[in-house]
DNA sequence: TAACGATCCGGACCGAGGTCCGTTTAATTT
DNA sequence: AAATTAAACGGACCTCGGTCCGGATCGTTA
């Protein structure tokens, strides 16, 4: 498997089950932090909270989900949220989770350009695209999910992103810093970037595609003027 | 003056003295929200704050920096901190201030290549070189002084950075996009991902610079491959 | 110097995130 | 089916950021 080296890092793991333990399921397929290995009671319950927070949501927008109030409609006592998820931002990541694994599956295993099968550079720009987009749809839910900023490279979902990204750079422009170029890339689809350009600027969406794939170009092509031997083995993500 | 068109932007002012203010001092040179107007206590309370701030901040890291211990170790009310900081991010920037002041005056008005009179690749390389090591030294405050995601973009310090990057990209390659490619720049010197390659992923700062310049000349050498028409007078940032 | 108005001060107060621990409940074993 | 144990539950409790407003202070004007 080809994002196996994931899997190295192993964090100390929280003392119970907590949808933001790291490590095990890098690579999320497969029901991560899902319902299976979880009591019935528990199970239910965090699906009754994650009903109750995307009602919280789209009733009040993204700040009216306060863990009191998701635990009073969902009917259960606010312990019980924190010991789920961990913290707010555990519970927003999970809301993002869906559309998270369906991003996933696209660029994994979907058709191309976006799945394998086409150039990476092509990849890399349909990637771009749809991630801004998906980025847009969600911007609200994003900004509100971002971690802390020590956590935000090392949340699970980032780091795939990055790996795809970096994997497909380093089949595009072998000699680069594929790691480093990977968060240079990244950087462009943060939400709170997103937000700035879109809603506070009133850019038009194009234009970021725009830019990003004119960042693909100057970034695969004219490859690499001082290309910085990338330390292979050394210090990797 | 070049950078007047930061001018433009005039958001509603809040109530009373803020330091956050934005909009009148985005060039912050002339004591932005210095002692200078202010009546005498609230000056003199300004500077025990501050003491106070940076006395907590050596004993118990930047976490130590509680609105309340600061109130208390300058022996001052907790409404008086709010009311000269805003908040706590206003606190911490403050305690930036100075060396941001002298940042900005090295590569405006300061020797080359950082500042005027070398060629604008070579004044990008050095201030990204620069911009690292200060964001290096100055870690943990950084990390804590971080803006809320839909405010990280507007703070006053980071547009006088980004405006200065534009400026040199639109010198150095007028044909492109020089506003998003100065954020794809800067993203690169975000203090969060400072923090992760260099504290988390252990990577040498070196490396960290090497990819700057590598960029930097990726994106001022083979010029325009696309260029998607930068729309001169529309969104601008 | 006395009076006045704008500004500032202080700390009680509130809401929300996060922790703790005694109690309850689901799964398993006998 | 009863006993056992690991896990989950719930809500009181704590901390901290942020707000509010009555009262004190400063600078100014007469």
């Amino acid at each position: 498997m080809l994002y196996a080296d994931f899997m190295s890092t192993a964090l100390p793991p929280l003392p119970p089950h907590d949808e933001r333990a790291p490590g095990l399921d890098l690579l999320q397929l497969g029901a991560s932090g899902d319902e299976s290995c979880l009591r019935a009671d528990a199970a239910r319950n965090r699906a009754k909270l994650l009903d109750a927070a995307a009602r919280l949501i789209a009733e009040h927008g993204a700040d009216g989900v306060t863990m009191e109030a998701v635990a009073a409609a969902a009917q259960v006592g606010k312990g019980t949220v924190f010991r789920r998820f961990g913290d707010r931002t555990g519970l927003l990541t999970a809301l993002l989770d869906h559309s998270e694994r369906k991003f996933q599956a696209a660029f994994l295993s979907g058709p191309p350009p976006l799945g394998p099968g086409a150039p990476p550079a092509e990849r890399l720009r349909a990637f771009g695209h749809a991630l801004l987009r998906r980025t847009v749809d969600e911007l609200d839910l994003q900004l509100a999910a971002e971690a802390a900023p020590d956590r935000r490279f090392t949340v699970p979902a980032r780091r795939v992103l990055h790996g795809h990204v970096a994997l497909l750079l380093r089949q595009a422009v072998p000699h680069a810093d594929s790691e480093l170029l990977a968060h240079t890339l990244m950087a462009q689809l943060s939400p709170a970037l997103v937000h700035h350009l879109v809603r506070q600027c009133r850019m038009p969406v194009e234009r970021l595609e725009a830019h990003w794939s004119d960042l693909v170009a100057r970034v695969t092509s004219c490859q690499g003027h001082h290309t910085p031997a990338p330390h292979p083995g050394s210090a990797a993500t």
